[in-house]
DNA sequence: CAATAAAGTAAGCACATACTTACACATTCG
DNA sequence: CGAATGTGTAAGTATGTGCTTACTTTATTG
């Protein structure tokens, strides 16, 4: 007998500007008049869909690993060969780094807040993302001996770094975009197939 | 015909404490007020050193690294063999991390701040890191023939990276510690001797 | 239409915090 | 000593900010 709730459809429609916000901003400079702002609306309507800023900015840690994810399965969807998938992954990586802002996050989130949903969050993230690495690293390697390189978790876990500082290279342009991807190519090369000396 | 200045002195004695605030809390949680509590001084006598909060964090960013290059240099002053010194380095980064608190400073600079002194500062800082790293690498790979590993700067950028997602481990307990050390110490040898398949 | 409930507006409150000011005390050196 | 200058204390100010509240408008449905 009255308007239905539009809320569910509404914080989608916002989700990705709060992303964007707590991103550039980090968690502490970012302030609810600004995310208001931004979302072109006023802030008591963002109290109605998340009960606290807390929860605005653990939404966004949500989003954004969806939407990672959600990427690396559409590339990974047109069913490359497994040794070329990690190469595809890789690549994309290595030029679209920082578009969804998820280093901005997660430094944000390890720095400024000493919460435990946070944490718990970040490192659920973390988990989800490292196993995502570590498929694709065997996909890659086939069925070869795997005694004679890194084993996969710790290549993963070097993947993950590596990502890491390129995208701290890229914010403080320590390198040029093309020596940055060709580092990136090269060093992942290196951790999926390169033998311990 | 008065009292001499003793600001320099009680910088030095005060400067540890602020990196340490800075490095648990990151630059926004970091207030003056606490700052003060903990160097057991009230808050116009910091000012008094600086001139400002900003200023107080960029002396931090400063000291952090010095402290940081310094505890190297002691390592590589017992002058071990040069293919061992990048592994000293590696073991004593791999055991001591986030002891300086130094990657917290980095992220929180990173994110919570959107201040050009302190981009620069940050630049700085890379810069004459990754140059020290490269020297040991080359040092550590000798007159071997290079041509076949990733190159020296590259596997550089790789040691950064693998130390930045180390301390992440360490920060959110990924891996215990035991665990983490194996891994750091197996990515940095893949990367600095490591062939490219 | 008219009742109802959601969406939107605007103002404001309580508190935190960077920075200041006014003043008392201590130390140096003519 | 005493004037000058540095150090320490304590309170205060102006602003920013998370969150609320009281109210108006808009859409939906019996």
């Amino acid at each position: 007998m009255a308007r239905p709730r539009q809320t569910e459809e509404q914080s989608k429609k916002l989700l990705p500007i709060v992303c964007e916000v707590f991103s550039e901003l980090g968690y502490r400079r970012t302030t609810t008049a600004e995310l208001a702002h931004r979302c072109d609306v006023r802030e008591n309507i963002l109290y109605r869909l998340w009960p606290d800023k807390k929860a605005m900015f653990l939404a966004a840690i949500d989003d954004i690993f969806r939407s990672r994810a959600e990427k690396w399965n559409e590339i990974l969807a047109d069913r490359p060969a497994p040794e070329q998938a990690v190469e595809r992954i890789i690549e994309y990586e290595s030029q679209h780094q920082g578009e969804f802002g998820f280093y901005r996050i997660v430094f944000t989130a390890l720095t400024e807040t000493d919460d435990d949903d946070i944490r718990v969050a970040l490192i659920g993230m973390y988990k989800s993302f490292h196993q995502l690495v570590c498929r694709q690293v065997t996909a890659a390697r086939g069925s070869g001996d795997v005694e004679s390189g890194l084993p996969t978790e710790m290549a993963a876990w070097g993947l993950l770094g590596l990502a890491t500082i390129s995208n701290i290279i890229r914010e403080l342009k320590l390198l040029s975009p093309r020596q940055r991807e060709r580092m990136f190519a090269a060093v992942a090369k290196c951790l999926v197939g390169g033998e311990i000396s």
